[in-house]
DNA sequence: CGCCTGTTTGACTCGCGTCAATGAAAGTGG
DNA sequence: CCACTTTCATTGACGCGAGTCAAACAGGCG
């Protein structure tokens, strides 16, 4: 189940990421980011034990659906995931993108199965943290349990802001807003802020976001022409930094 | 600190609610459905121990403000609480209600600060829950940890209720999503579920439904016109619970 | 009674959705 | 490696739902 740390990592030729399974938490470049839920490094040891590495997900593959049993919550080491629900009405609702270093399948705690679905966006590398293994953890270390409380709290602000942005904001604010997001999250990895690879195709930046296709193509297509960024399909180099901010504190 | 039980409960002269502080957890009405944090019985007593029953907090009284420490969460008793944040522009998002029987507070979890605002909509009963000692009950009640890991995991499936709703749906999908869930919530509480009274201006249900209060006005008119809910001011009694629920259900 | 705040209603405007067509990119099979 | 298909992105024309501005109309409270 747990594989010995020293191996030279796999790199996986599709996306140029290293997906491999066989870092020890303590060794993976991701630590630090990747598991705020036992910053504490006594504690990672321990985290390292229960945590499980998956084969890489491919794009379109889930890793989980709505209704399945909430067994355990998800680090991205790569790739990129996003989360989605289905309505009464059938239609699909995004509800997340998830990076690197960001954990996904809280939402299942609460009903103890998942209400939500996650599907790869691209080749992804998943660590597994089998959610009754962190809670045996946390009954034990309470610095654990005050992370994860944190991690599932800090999704809730998350949402908030989300929930703002859908109430109040045009068009231009929401991309604005999740260029942004994605900017500062590409920064916390210590890529650069400035040129990003969007990892979802419009159709999920605009379900996200409350748009159309149409909407959020025309806007890229108008923020280009006003030259705060660059946008060829899934590159986007941001110009003009102060402008895009702008546009958001509009907000 | 702590009342003793027995005594005759005061009534609230302004709602003809029961506002008074001194009953205990065993015994309050609202028990099995204020404190779903601890659904164990034998949980209660101890439950019972930390929690502090305030004066009644009136309309526009703050529970507490954005920045704000965060000590405690709350459990309403009576009345209605709105939480709100506000945004860089500096104007107000609503980002939910919370009527008896319900947890308010969570968001400060995370930053160990509340990242939102609580205001009394009308004077309302509150029992404060100290989160150190919730914190510490948690540490020997595995039954406590769980609930209130569910209680905010609930408040995270709300959130992505109201994404959802925001990203998608029609004026008069989104008025009926609020009504039936102030319907479901009153229900819940065993009060009508076709009876409701609105216990916040209509600036308030505009503001939480990303809309204008003129969009919110014209809708109530249109859905009275349609036969579907009878509207007076803040009392709304639904004449068609069927029409509601399929409005709502192209979501 | 008259102020103040909240609600309703109307007329007008505009941003975004809808429908439709074109263009670019990526995946498939010979 | 190159046609072929399929998916995704862009652009344009048009209409509608909801926002904006403005005014009338309660209701609650001093």
């Amino acid at each position: 189940m747990r594989e010995q740390s020293g191996r030279v990592e796999a790199i996986d030729v599709l996306s140029g990421c290293d997906h491999s399974a066989s870092v020890r938490c303590g060794d993976c470049r991701l630590s630090g980011i990747c598991l705020p839920l036992a910053l504490d490094t006594d504690d990672v040891d321990q985290l390292d034990r229960i945590i499980q590495r998956g084969r890489p997900l491919r794009r379109e593959a889930h890793l989980f659906r709505e209704g399945d049993a909430f067994n355990a919550v998800f680090a991205v080491r790569s790739g990129a995931l996003k989360a989605y629900r289905t309505t009464r009405g059938g239609q699909e609702q995004v509800t997340g993108f998830y990076l690197p270093g960001e954990i996904v399948g809280l939402d299942g705690i609460a009903e103890n199965r998942h209400i939500s679905a996650a599907v790869a966006l691209e080749t992804s590398a998943i660590c597994e943290i089998p959610f009754s293994e962190l809670e045996r953890l946390s009954d034990t270390l309470p610095t654990v349990r005050r992370r994860l409380m944190q991690v599932i709290s800090k999704e809730l602000n998350v949402e908030q802001e989300l929930i703002s942005l859908l109430g109040k904001n045009s068009s231009r604010q929401r991309i604005a807003a999740l260029l942004l997001s994605l900017s500062r999250r590409n920064a916390r990895r210590r890529l650069s802020a400035t040129r990003l690879r969007l990892p979802m195709p419009r159709g999920d930046i605009s379900n996200y976001l409350g748009l159309t296709v149409e909407t959020v193509s025309r806007t890229f297509t108008k923020m280009q022409q006003d030259g705060i960024v660059r946008v060829n399909n899934k590159d986007v180099e941001i110009l003009d930094m102060d402008a895009l901010s702008a546009e958001f504190t509009a907000n």
